[in-house]
DNA sequence: AACCTGTACAACCGCCTAGGA
DNA sequence: ATCCTAGGCGGTTGTACAGGT
């Protein structure tokens, strides 16, 4: 039996992409968009597959993304919206403009948890971790897991313990409100690639050629060429006010967190 | 200066789902 | 109703880099 493979994997390249990889999927994106991810690498004679073509594109390359660290309204949103809808990044995304399921799954894996953790939050129900009484005792994950019931299952069956979890401290009523924001991000950049690609942010004037005349793609400051995104850049550090307003009701002490 | 460890993030993998034949 | 394909999603892994010893 076994699954099918997205595409034949013989002779394609994976790893990082280079910054010529880079400028062939975009060059060639931006100019005939995507009918079929599958033929995107063909077409764009990279030796790569649609898959991962796809993922650099949503992940990376698409202009419309914001770059550097979430501010601190984003990453309250994203506490927000993880409390009501768990582990759904691409959910979660959709909400924040110019952010990837991706970029977010990953903050929230290295930044978020960490912090919740130290402010004795845990990051899957939201609600105080009682095990993190001790904040030098023994692993609170490890507690934290013994306390569940056992998840060597994986799979479904963890997703949606956890998704209860999260759900049990607030219903999950989020019913594609989703819908109304996301389309102005359109995250999934599905078949409308080209056309957001084209038109990112609305009614910013990119002057594609000229991205092609720098070495590496990403070196390109694309904030700069979106102005209509209305951030700082990214650079912003990210505070903390806005969590412990978030978390008030906790009662967490402010200066665990510092 | 060299090595070790931890962190951050890009990329991959496998499963799920929607839509068409 | 069933099968197949492509796209999408979430979890996990790999790797580069930074900081510490």
């Amino acid at each position: 039996m076994g699954r099918q493979p997205c595409c034949e994997k013989v002779g394609l390249k994976k790893g990082p992409w280079t910054a010529e990889e880079d400028q062939k999927l975009v060059a060639f994106l931006l100019s005939n968009g995507h009918c079929c991810w599958r033929l995107v690498p063909k077409l764009a004679g990279l030796l790569r597959c649609g898959k991962s073509c796809r993922l650099r594109w949503t992940n990376y390359l698409r202009p419309d993304l914001k770059r550097g660290l979430l501010s601190e309204e984003e990453e309250k949103l994203v506490i927000d919206l993880h409390e009501q809808l768990g582990n759904r990044w691409s959910k979660i995304a959709a909400r924040l403009p110019g952010r990837t399921d991706n970029e977010i799954k990953n903050h929230w894996n290295t930044h978020i948890k960490k912090k919740l953790r130290k402010m004795g939050i845990d990051p899957v129900t939201h609600r105080p971790a009682v095990s993190l009484a001790q904040p030098d005792g023994p692993d609170p994950l490890k507690q934290q897991r013994q306390q569940e019931p056992s998840v060597s299952g994986a799979g479904a069956d963890d997703k949606e313990e956890e998704e209860e979890a999260a759900t049990s401290a607030q219903p999950p009523q989020v019913v594609d409100s989703s819908a109304s924001s996301a389309s102005a991000v359109s995250p999934s950049c599905s078949s409308s690639a080209s056309a957001s690609a084209a038109t990112p942010g609305a009614d910013v004037d990119v002057d594609w050629p000229d991205l092609f005349e720098v070495d590496g793609i990403m070196d390109i400051d694309w904030a700069g060429f979106l102005s209509a995104s209305g951030d700082d850049g990214g650079c912003s550090a990210v505070g903390t006010d806005m969590l412990f307003d978030h978390y008030s009701d906790v009662g967490f002490d402010q200066q665990v967190w510092m």
